[in-house]
Formats: C-alpha cells, sequence, structure tokens
DNA sequence: AAGCCCATGTAACTGGTTACATGATTCT
DNA sequence: AGAATCATGTAACCAGTTACATGGGCTT
C-alpha cells in the first residue's frame, strides 16, 4: 500500500489539505514515481486519521481540512523507507514498449527508436532549464536540496533513455546489411 | 490496457500457451517493465481471440492451447507502438522512497542512500555477468540482439541508481557541518 | 506410487480510474 | 455577474492480486 506512504512523505515535510495533496501528486510525483486522483486521496485520509497516522491540524474555508502527520504516521513512514523494495510490481510503459521493439520490422525500429531518442532529449533539455533555474533562487550556502535531488534522478533517467535509443540505433547500422535477420 | 500489449509483443515473437506467457512475464518483464498473473492472462488471452487479435494455432497435452498473434493483431501490436506514451501512470517504488528521503534526519538519509547505492551496484554486478554470458555464446554474425537490447537497458538503469546514490551523499558531505538545515 | 511440473480456470477482494455531484471563495 | 479555482465527497467500474480448485503427464 504505497499510496499511504506516499502520503505521508509529503505530509511529513509540511501540514496539507487534500486538495493540496491531490496537487503534488500531479505535479512532483506523478513524473515517474506514483499517482493518484483525488477521489483516492480523501478516503485514504481518512482511514490513515483512523489508524492515528494523520490528524487534523487545521479547518480553513470551505470546509477544507488541513492533515498533519503524527508522531505515529512518522514512525511509519521510517519503517517503510528502511523496508526492502521489491513488493509492488513496476509498471513502465516505455519499458515495456522497448522490451516490445523485436516486433518490428528493422525500418520501423529505426523511426521509433530515433523517435525515442528525440522525445528523451527534449525532456532532457527541459529538466536542464528547470534545474539551472532552481540553482539560481537557491543560496549557496542553504542545506541539502531534496527537489534538486529528485529533479538530477529525473534529468539522469531521461539522459539514458536517450544514450540508450541513440547505442540502440548504432548497434543497428551494425546490421544494415542483413536487413531480415 | 498495456496487458493486452504485452501479450502482443510477446506472441509477436513466437506461438505460446498462457502457461509460457505467465513464465515470459515472470521472467524477463516484471523486473522493470510489466507483471501479471495467470488469473490475468487466461481471461485476457481469451478476450483477445474475441476481438481476432489472436488465434489458437495449436491444441497439445493436458488441454493446452498455443495462442498465435493475427495480422489484425499484429497491426494492433504496431499501432500501439507508435501511439504516444504517457496514458498508464508510472508505479516505481524506489523511485517514491527516493522522493521522500527529505523526511529522514541526516543520519537516517545517510545509512539508506548507502544502502540504495549498495543494493544498485549488486544489481549491476549480477546483469554484467548475465550479459557476458549471452555475449559468449552468440556468434559475431548474428542480427541484432534483442535481448541484449533489454539487459543492457536494465544495466545502465541500475548504474543510474547507484551513481545517483553516490552522488547524493557526495551532496550531504557538503553539508555535514550544518547538520540540521 | 509419490512428487514435481505443466496447464487451465474461477472467485473474492483490493487498489485505482472515471464519472457524477455539490458548493464556497476569489478574481476580473 | 460570471468564470476560475478551491475543496470535498460518493458511486460505478476496471485492472490487478490472492486464494481456491482441478487434473494430466513426466520422472524417479
Amino acid at each position: 500500500m504505497s499510496l499511504r506512504h506516499a502520503l505521508l512523505g509529503l505530509l511529513a515535510d509540511s501540514p496539507q489539505t487534500g486538495y493540496d495533496l491531490t496537487k503534488r501528486f500531479d505535479q512532483t510525483l506523478s513524473g515517474y514515481a506514483w499517482s493518484a486522483g483525488h477521489s483516492q486521496i480523501y478516503p485514504e485520509l481518512k482511514r490513515m486519521m483512523g489508524d492515528g497516522l494523520v490528524g487534523v491540524v487545521d479547518e480553513g474555508a470551505r470546509g477544507s481540512k488541513t492533515y498533519g502527520i503524527t508522531d505515529e504516521g512518522r514512525a511509519e513512514l521510517r519503517r517503510w523507507m528502511f523496508s526492502p523494495v521489491g513488493d509492488t510490481p513496476p509498471r513502465n510503459e516505455f519499458v515495456l514498449r522497448l522490451f516490445m521493439l523485436s516486433s518490428l520490422d528493422l525500418a520501423d525500429t529505426r523511426v521509433l527508436t530515433e523517435n525515442m531518442a528525440a522525445a528523451s532529449e527534449q525532456e532532457v533539455a527541459e529538466l536542464r532549464q528547470a534545474i539551472s533555474d532552481i540553482e539560481k533562487h537557491t543560496p549557496a550556502d542553504a542545506g541539502p536540496g531534496y527537489a534538486r535531488f529528485a529533479a538530477e534522478f529525473g534529468l539522469r533517467y531521461f539522459q539514458l533513455q536517450a544514450d540508450w535509443a541513440r547505442w540502440v540505433l548504432s548497434e543497428l547500422e551494425k546490421h544494415r546489411d542483413q536487413p531480415d535477420s
């Protein structure tokens, strides 16, 4: 049940409403980590309150409830962070396609791989821009930048996709004389 | 509905039974692409036959049915391969944890990051071994090795995780004088 | 004959998505 | 006044997991 721990992690940073949490999922996690809609988040927050992991720390306008993490919640989050990974099976459509490349003929494979490389390079460029923006607005003596860490991971990930696709193209090039092997 | 396309991709390689397909998911795809159990695969194959994407090409012992991809199935697979990615949301527990690092104190962050680096390095070593085994048994004049492409991706992916984790540790080191920022 | 692997299926349940529904506040 | 955004919720549905169930064929 990773949704629960994702919510605990976000609330560990600062207390937030279900609405805020929905946006955070959309903006920061849904890229390559996890995703959830509000219809899943609101009921889960209630259940987590029942389990003592979070509490309502404030009620504002429009019936909004601000949830905060409890000590018990923090302990549970830490326990999860240190537990072995591996339970939830991965779902990565990009990688799935890459495993299926062999179902195409050579010409299609080249076109598709070229597309993948270009798309990944596009994402690299955007992330590089975003990171340099972050760094411009961060004083040199600030503490460790966790948002920066995540962005760096994303950058390296897309760079990997691009490099890998270019490498596949070069391997395919070696076989251009035997088009049907 | 990626399960359907994963099955089409596997059947495009060669006709197989539901049982075979279940094993292929386990052995090759469940690492970082996709996963599915037999209880999901058997009904889906039936539905796909209803939709004309696959057909039973052989019936063997123990009531086994060997499915093969149809022309219609091949066309659908190709259509999917060239369609924009992005529909199915990612689920990657490792990356989720990495986004949650900031919820730990500095000492815990160091220990956990060190663990992540070591685990990834272990996987790199195993994959490197597997790849060199593959290459030993492949004649130099063989066609493009798609299994090799996938393994290469895996290798680079775990190498990325390891490198990133080591980089985070070095960044944290820069801040060891301000333990609570 | 016993044990293992092959082989297929269904049922109950859980997690996740889409659609429906409502209303308050803020901005223009 | 109208539109956009804030804010929460439920219901129906779909995808995926776990558990239950059965039996044939192969090896020792």
